[in-house]
DNA sequence: CCAAAAGTGTTCCGTCTACACCCATGG
DNA sequence: CCATGGGTGTAGACGGAACACTTTTGG
């Protein structure tokens, strides 16, 4: 192979992932103690390095895999990360990954054998390096992409309450949403199907379970919410 | 000094940068043939390595400054892209910056010694590697934030006339603005203010020129367009 | 029987859109 | 004197925000 660009110097590069999940009506966060030196024992977002045969889509798939055991997560990239001293052990850039989970789906084992919790993201601590930096660009990229993306129904299990997914909007945009007119929005979009089945588990009279139709919102993806 | 990550590869990134100018009532792109192997002769974007010891901000505007010689230009990161074969060469990370300038500062002579052309970007070429997608990425965070932030005046001179302005606005969302619409709203929003100048180079009549009121947007941040 | 969450429509107000004519001037 | 771009206001449509009561049922 021929050595092309040999004069310049390489780095490291690395993924961090932000994983959001929805529990207790909040937006939580996974984060764990680093277990690597530097910043051992710190609170950090899960990475890992870019291996010379992957791309960076593929690093933060597998980093994530690792961490929840799911694949074909969502995910987008927050953006890259290159002060100099940003991690206080070696020039590293990291580009941030952001992915949204089914709290239910998650294996509590994986939690236990990394030593992660879930965090809301109004009483998150002191992050490792610039991570904080990262998770505030993260919140801000999914403020904006929820209003024209379905991604509110990767936070959700399957089948949810109208109740749950008002409640993920809220957590998300941090502010509160009337339910009639969160309803008639809802409703005139036709990318939510309602089921025959009942949810009795939040309240008396019982709730109607609901489902994205993912195959209406790939015929009309015109969205807004 | 301890090496932490030795046990990982590292690998070269560099940055790319994606120009635009406003001309001729278009959104333009500074592209130029590509100097170096691989990929000599190619339609590409102008890039650099970043260095050891410099910041991906500061690889950026080094790169930024030695292509139009111009500091402090509005730049923003697209993002980074790091599919294992994007470069023909060897394995490269690149992340995308998207700078506004306006063509009148631009220094000719820069042009022509780095073989630079103004390109419209509705008559783009093939570019070399990914770039193409760099392109689109950053006209998509273009069109997205001209809505709330003041991008279109880094495209003009200090002086403009709202029919300039107008079309800075036509040319990057791609569609046709009512004129007393548009002007409305520019009044109401008072971050724009009038001059007793008046331009006679477009029109018989002449054009009352205006200028970008920096202080009273940094007093008021809330802009919509 | 009562507490607790589900479910449902209407009115008002502000914002966006569509639309057409006069003005000033250089050539 | 006329062609060219500059400059101005209004009416109707539409969408978002505010707002309160009835229903069901488990305990």
């Amino acid at each position: 192979m021929t050595n092309y660009y040999g004069e310049h110097s390489k780095v490291w590069v690395s993924v961090d992932c932000i994983v959001f999940g929805f529990e207790e009506d909040k937006l939580k966060l996974l984060i764990g103690r680093r277990q690597m030196d530097p910043g051992r024992g710190e609170w950090s977002l899960y990475g890992g390095f870019v291996g010379a045969d992957e791309s960076l889509e593929d690093a933060a798939n597998r980093v994530l895999f690792q961490l929840t055991g799911l694949k074909k997560l969502y995910m987008k990239q927050v953006g890259a990360f290159g002060a100099i001293d940003r991690d206080p052990g070696e020039r590293v850039i990291s580009v941030a990954y952001c992915a949204l989970i089914n709290v239910k789906d998650y294996d509590d084992k994986l939690r236990e054998k990394f030593n992660l919790e879930w965090v809301s993201i109004d009483e998150l601590p002191k992050l490792y390096s610039d991570h904080n930096e990262m998770v505030r660009d993260a919140i801000k990229l999914l403020r904006r992409r929820i209003k024209t993306e379905p991604l509110s129904f990767n936070l959700l299990p399957e089948l949810f309450t109208l109740t749950q997914l008002q409640h993920v909007y809220e957590a998300i945009l941090d502010n509160e949403i009337d339910k009639r007119n969160f309803r008639k929005r809802i409703k005139q979009i036709a990318i939510i199907e309602k089921t025959d089945l009942i949810d009795k588990l939040t309240s008396k009279r019982g709730a109607t379970l609901y489902r994205f139709d993912r195959k209406a919102y790939d015929e009309d993806h015109s969205f807004k919410l």
